[in-house]
DNA sequence: GAAGATCCATACTGGTTGGTATGTCACGGG
DNA sequence: CCCGTGACATACCAACCAGTATGGATCTTC
């Protein structure tokens, strides 16, 4: 057959696993799902991975890693205004049911594996870091130029996104509607632009609604 | 056996289960454990609850829904100031390593199940929208009473407290670190007391550093 | 006090599922 | 041309675990 490429079919068995994991959970992750969605067997499975944690920390190290530094870090990265930033990843998160339903895969296997098995809590525990080291520096370097407040505490306030917003993730998850994301949405960006420092607020200024 | 009491052995039964779904979830939660720790066998089980589902749904009807009432829905009915209650609850919390690792059983079973069970997902919506109901009907009657603001929303900021302080307890349960619920705490605090009224502000008025 | 009805114990089953043992085929070097 | 290794496929196994079948002890009721 044309799969003669083992990096691809390695690739291929972490896309699936991972569609897997999001759907399912980690343990209820049928081995047998994931290669019938990869169009592998089982020997490729256990070729390129020791066993089914094994693979579920790749899919963590590396999928779900780089889905968040996409997303977050590397835009948040020399970001000119860290507010402006912030909010255009919040307002471009999906609102489609069936995206709602599954909620955030990290906090997804963080909720459910941190509890039960050192790896896995370790894996998501860094990236939980990464994520709010990068909002850190992010709001640090804003308020060096005067874009972000200087009487907030960069790490609380990184900390305290983070949770309001994985709280409304939670909370849409379990309702299944989407305006409870868009209330998040609001209420988030909200507190975000409240952060707004002296040369920030000279442009765009937003109303902000309670 | 000195157990002719049936109601006894079905609430030694919901007990159990509840506490091994509160450490492993539901469907890693062995049957054969929750017996072990009820004192009881098969026979007992099934002549009580139908199957597993059955007794999950149990779980949460009455063990997960009589400590949120207890600890959240009854303390703000009627309560004078619904600003010092939430404070009081928030401050309450637990900070030992053990319960901030178990995060909050709520969240837990409805991260779990809300996605793959409808059953589940509806109860642990009803219980959400408890929670939800009793913090807004406590905030607009304190409004009235003008100890709460009268330009914020009840229903979107009791939303909003949920998600932040359930935000913080799944970044603890990840974290293992009470210092994480501590910050959790002193944030929530700090945008509770920011709801206060102006008959609010005269008396008990607290120093809180963000 | 006998006959159900209640309440629970014990032994067993069947399906699911992670993991293994073994076979096979392409390919690249000697 | 051969042979060894990489890269899988196929068939099978063993354990776990929800659920069942059945039996028996205790309590109630007439």
């Amino acid at each position: 057959m044309g799969s003669r490429d083992a990096a691809r079919t390695r690739e291929r068995l972490l896309r699936a696993a991972f569609q897997e994991m999001h759907r399912s959970g980690f343990r209820s992750a049928d081995l047998n799902a994931i290669l019938a969605a990869a169009g592998v067997t089982k020997g490729a499975l256990y070729y390129h991975f020791d066993n089914k944690e094994a693979l579920g920390y790749a899919v963590v190290d590396e999928i779900i890693a780089s889905n968040l530094h996409q997303k977050w870090v590397q835009p948040l990265r020399n970001a000119k205004n860290p507010i402006d930033v912030l909010v255009s990843i919040i307002q471009s998160e999906s609102l489609k049911r069936e995206d709602v339903q599954r909620g955030c895969p990290l906090l997804n296997l963080s909720q459910e594996m941190s509890g039960l098995d050192e790896g896995f809590r370790r894996r998501t525990a860094r990236l939980y870091k990464d994520w709010h080291d990068a909002m850190a520096e992010a709001l640090r370097e804003g308020q060096k130029r005067k874009v972000v407040r200087s009487d907030i505490n960069a790490n609380e306030t990184a900390t305290f996104l983070i949770a309001a917003w994985e709280g409304y993730v939670v909370l849409g998850k379990n309702s299944q509607d989407p305006r409870m994301m868009e209330s998040g949405q609001r209420r988030v960006s909200g507190h975000i632009e409240a952060l707004r420092g002296r040369r920030g607020l000279t442009k765009g200024r937003r109303v902000k609604a309670g």
